[in-house]
DNA sequence: CAAACAAAAGTGGTCAGACCATCATTCCAG
DNA sequence: CTGGAATGATGGTCTGACCACTTTTGTTTG
């Protein structure tokens, strides 16, 4: 009868398990060149342990069985955290927007409407984006924004040219410093790449291109007004050529 | 080999469960009283039929393994569908907003810059929000504005206070008609909630509805612009007293 | 009779071991 | 060297049992 003050309940086996395999999983992916940088010297050749070791494993391992190991990889799965494919093992990744990006999926099955609501949104966020990332951008941000117009320049195919397109608009949100920002931006954008290649044309690489090279004119000149008028304007043409009614 | 034009691999076992349940829940009130209704013809009183059976129960009515029935309504439940609790069964909710809170948290652990980021977004969001509640508003939009407003007037505790602040933008975005506007916004006010009662001050209650009540009046007037400004206000100097900095 | 307690039933949570489906590798025949 | 057939590894599914928690029920007790 000790503890009676803290109502707090414990957690259930798989949500430890959870939380372990979590905290196994991010310090693994941020970019932090620490001169540590210790675990895994005998690898030579797995730059990244970018894999899960198998459920049976890392069951026994965690001392749990598998059941519960297989519904905390499944929850860490939904999140984004992890990717699942039978027979080749599990993947750590990080696509913290995979679960907004399902919900969104699920809240507006309509494409059509999704793709006005979602227009709707990316005027809201995006040119403060552009506004943000012309006063916060870093050179190496702006060195792959570059990198991003070039491909979308010579891009071989619509898809790569959408690919680069929407690559464009994530790296502007990264550059915002902004992170929420970005994870609801990355969301609409895969959104939007689903959307394509289903009867819904989008405007011409070339012009897209020549809009994006304004927006990052501005960034590189810290024109942060300019950029966030840039990028406004951009929206507005992708959502004309795409047929969308303009906002009330 | 008739199909090989769409490489649509035969989904999961568990994915298809999933997909049955989905479509069971959201019609779970529409009228489907097929003739069968074989189960619990015997309660009279359960008006919601917001339970979902048990996991035996429906592994056996789908003609799956306990383990993927379980596995399936873990995922609904991680969409937010879903709400299950230890030996008191399933019930079937709607909060599709959950999944994008849980990866905010898990994005920006840390409260305090968490809290700058959501209000960098309220600030995007939330006047137009407020601008489009003007212009589509109905009238049950507003009566549950007035009486969300009444309530926080009224509120007998700090909790209740927060509570019915947010309930206010909640509804607001609902009148919005847009429905990822929603959705965002609650998984905003969801974090908010969670942040106050840990030494976040908000501003007192008093000032709060009477911004609110200026904005429903500029919604009541259908003046958009008015209603955008009054919100933005209204966030300014939340984010204020929050001690947040400004926006750059 | 009513309230309080105890037993029972129902629910989700966990475990163990087995087998199936899919993918990657290896190895042998050509 | 190339191709495809065995082999192994991995996740997917099944079964049945037991544990933990909650609600309901039934009895006991004042």
């Amino acid at each position: 009868m000790r503890d009676l003050a803290p109502i707090a309940k414990a957690p259930s086996l798989v949500d430890q398990v959870c939380s372990q395999l979590a905290a196994r999983l991010h310090p693994s992916v941020p970019p932090s060149p620490s001169p540590h940088s210790p675990h895994t010297p005998h690898s030579p050749q797995s730059p990244p342990p970018s894999r899960l070791p198998s459920e049976r494993t890392l069951a026994s391992q965690l001392g749990v069985s598998r059941s519960v190991l297989r519904e905390a990889i499944k929850k860490l799965e939904l999140q984004g955290l992890l990717e699942i494919h039978q027979g080749r093992g599990t993947k750590i990744v990080s696509q913290l927007q995979k679960p907004l990006t399902a919900a969104l999926s699920l809240l507006v099955p309509d494409p059509s409407s999704r793709l006005a609501q979602l227009f709707e949104i990316r005027l809201l966020l995006e040119p403060e984006s552009a506004r943000l990332a012309a006063l916060r951008a870093s050179p190496t941000h702006l060195q792959k924004l570059d990198a991003s117009l070039h491909a979308l320049r010579t891009a071989p195919s619509l898809e790569a040219a959408i690919h680069a397109d929407l690559d464009f608009h994530r790296i502007l949100a990264d550059a915002s410093g902004n992170k929420i920002l970005l994870l609801i931006i990355e969301s609409l954008a895969d959104l939007l790449a689903a959307s394509h290649g289903k009867g819904f044309q989008s405007m011409s690489t070339a012009r897209s291109a020549d809009m994006h090279e304004t927006i990052l004119h501005a960034i590189r000149h810290r024109d942060d007004s300019a950029a966030e008028t840039a990028m406004q304007e951009h929206l507005l043409a992708a959502r004309a050529a795409l047929g969308l009614p303009p906002s009330p």
